[in-house]
DNA sequence: AACTATTTATAAGA
DNA sequence: TTCTTATAAATAGTT
């Protein structure tokens, strides 16, 4: 509708398809404008120059709605990126769930060996199983508590040696210094079994020198204590 | 453009309106797609009847690309939306995060609680404390398999003395009805007595009459047996 | 849906 | 850009 017919083609000449531009896009929004009145639709058009500046109508909703719809009826695109982000997000709290569980089952776990909760062992020989392997385990703290101990008393002879070898006839309540990382009690004239009495007033939870097992049972043993009593508290240190 | 000039407003004709819909809802894909060619430039149109029909056009990018480039010029809307989801995510995987390292604290523990990994545990003190706790969840335990004992052998003389009042000559080895919800051995003539024995061969894990612990250095113990030892062994029995 | 009289859009020129 | 104007295109009303 001009001077002369016009190719559907880019139009190379800059100045003619910026001219162009101008007249027809206005043309298309007016040509939009008047379908949604006449026609009573919605209707939107988006439109971005060479230059990358945006002109748009929309009618009578506002055209983010109109994308709204837009999505809803393609069920793809946007859509399908809030889906995605759906579908992670349900991973996610699959994940959660899963993790929360595994930790409930560690927990009932550790109440079982904690004695907190001893329900889910509801025979003689699971608990007996269990109370094997909690006899166990104490057999193996013990044996790293001889560990840790024969490490010290082995510095603290050493530690000794040279003090003898410096000043033989050192006062009894000497100062010791700090000899290892470990905090120490003040070093007494008879070392090693002094510290170790030392270590047992510190810490009645030690068995080092407990010379009875600390369960309500064993005190009641030791109120009818008989004469292999001593005997059997011995055997029973480690 | 056409046999009259129309109004600026909604045509109140159905069939009309209609019509014109179809005609010019032609007439604008088909300049929007004119001024994309002519102009090269990109341009969406989105139409929905006003049944909810959806007609589109875009060009040269897909209609998606454009209403990106909306939402990015615009700076609004579902952009909005996506951030939200992401910082739902970031919530989530927060949450994943503290679970893991909850679990991981919690299978620590476990762990020194089975022996697997004391090294968490660096002093003779700790350790101390956590052998005092496990003797004392072994007596829990060893007081529950109590508990299920007695609950057990009431329930085994209960049936015997029902059966002595029935035929008080029952032969040796009779065999036993079942007579509780557990798995039961079969029923000697010494009842009680013999059944403790049965407990014990079915499980060595039992502790019930085992006459010694079960750990290594018990094994050690036993070799070098003085004349206390079966007194103590007794009394280690609970 | 096709026709066609008319209106509208717009190409080219100023 | 805007105005003009010749003309192509779109389309209202009709068939």
């Amino acid at each position: 509708m001009g001077r002369g017919k016009v190719e559907m083609k880019r139009i190379e000449n800059k100045v003619s398809r910026q001219v162009t531009f101008s007249k027809r896009r206005k043309g298309l929004l007016k040509k939009a404008e008047e379908l949604a009145v006449l026609c009573d639709v919605d209707v939107g058009v988006i439109v971005f120059s060479e230059r990358g500046k945006l002109f748009d109508y929309s009618s009578p909703a506002s055209l983010v709605d109109l994308i709204h719809r837009y999505e809803a009826v393609t069920n793809t695109q946007l859509f399908h990126q809030e889906a995605h982000c759906t579908d992670h997000q349900q991973q996610m709290a699959a994940e959660i769930s899963k993790l929360q569980h595994e930790y409930q089952q560690l927990e009932a776990r550790l109440k079982t060996y904690t004695g907190e909760d001893l329900s889910s062992l509801t025979s003689v020989v699971e608990l007996g199983e269990l109370e094997q392997q909690l006899e166990s385990v104490v057999g193996r703290v013990r044996a790293r508590k001889d560990e840790l101990f024969i490490n010290l008393t082995d510095e603290l002879q050493l530690k000794i040696d040279e003090n003898g070898r410096h000043d033989g006839t050192a006062a009894a309540g000497v100062e010791a210094e700090e000899t290892t990382t470990m905090a120490e009690p003040p070093l007494p004239q008879s070392p090693s079994f002094a510290y170790l009495l030392a270590v047992e007033e510190k810490s009645a939870a030690s068995t080092m020198l407990r010379l009875w097992p600390q369960t309500d049972e064993d005190a009641d043993a030791d109120a009818d204590a008989d004469g292999g009593s001593s005997s059997r508290r011995g055997l029973q240190l480690w």
